[in-house]
DNA sequence: GTCTATAGAAAGATAGAC
DNA sequence: GTCTATCTTTCTATAGAC
């Protein structure tokens, strides 16, 4: 049994074909990518890949479902018993004020699959779960910061939303600019808005 | 002489040769397109492009210039002398609540164009000054309503570059999500920054 | 399941006539 | 400047051996 593809009905192969997918979308970008690219960063040949895949588009639709995956198992580790510190750790880690190259990799990915849903009603559709799931999961964390009598006077619905639009900018910003004023000034604002200081 | 290319070292030709590439990015994305879809666009033949245009590349370089000028004619338009209804009118083109069509299209290729800045140097310079340019445009209006007395108690610099921000949020969801309450949350806090009603 | 080899289509770009 | 025709490369996908 392997861990890492337990429960999401995906085999070694499978895992290793959209791993290698993941790495050639970061090189090349979506409009550069080919096949032979992802076989390159294969251990197996081409014909493996479509062994395991009907085609490129099948490949590409599966390494959208297996990084909003590994993009929410990231943002929901590790929670503490603070209600603030876990509401703090968690606008963090939407808006990081700066990235590891294995984080800027994942959102680099994310955001090459986002860009496919101006064409691609699918993708549209992901993202437009992708982003109300966020919203939820920022909610429930502010709710229950106030619940604790931590942080009053804000509607969690409204805040969450506000954040996660936060989050977006700020992460467009980082991706497709130079200047990195974007995020902090993102960041700035998410924590205004719950009166909770950064660190 | 025509009035559409003047001062813009670019003839009739390349001007409609640009327009078709607007329309063919508009229809299949970026990563789909093709010579030939621009020539599908285009009242001439492929080979016309290639007389004007170096390459693809070139065609697509040319054309983030355009839609970069065209954006910046359309933001700066018509500019009244009460200096908060100016910056009411900034704001709502910069986050407009909907979009016309013909909006609709320019900010698609600008999303378009933006995804190419993830692997491509020179298109994210290009958005870097783009969003910089935004940012001051809105500062110098922001700057002018505070001289007018009318708007107090902001910093113009953070104020802009916070509303820049929302204009980019709104403009990633909008075309990538199917919910438009993003929308309405990035208008309401670019208002609420100014505190001026949105009407 | 994986390989090599290749079919078949589409891509970017050019040649040469007009 | 624009055309048709074509070259060359690259692409997606498959065939058939192992």
């Amino acid at each position: 049994m392997d861990g890492m593809t337990r429960g999401t009905g995906r085999g070694e192969t499978e895992t290793a074909i959209l791993e290698a997918t993941y790495r050639a979308l970061c090189e090349y970008g979506y409009a550069q990518l080919s096949v032979q690219h992802i076989a390159e960063n294969f251990e197996k040949s081409k014909s493996a890949i479509y062994y395991h895949y009907d085609s490129k588009d099948d490949v590409l639709l599966s390494l959208l479902d297996f990084v909003v995956e590994t993009f929410f198992e990231d943002l929901e580790a590790e929670t503490g018993t603070d209600p603030v510190e876990n509401l703090r750790l968690l606008v963090d880690r939407l808006v990081p004020a700066s990235l590891v190259e294995e984080d800027l990799d994942l959102h680099t990915v994310m955001f090459e699959l986002r860009s496919e849903a101006l064409t691609k009603p699918v993708y549209r559709t992901k993202f437009t779960e992708v982003d109300r799931t966020v919203c939820q999961i920022v909610e429930s964390y502010v709710r229950t910061a106030i619940d604790s009598g931590v942080v009053t006077g804000v509607d969690p619905e409204q805040t969450a939303r506000r954040i996660q639009q936060h989050a977006l900018s700020a992460q467009t910003a980082r991706l497709t600019t130079e200047d990195d004023w974007a995020v902090e000034t993102a960041r700035d604002a998410a924590f205004e808005l719950l009166d909770v200081p950064q660190d």
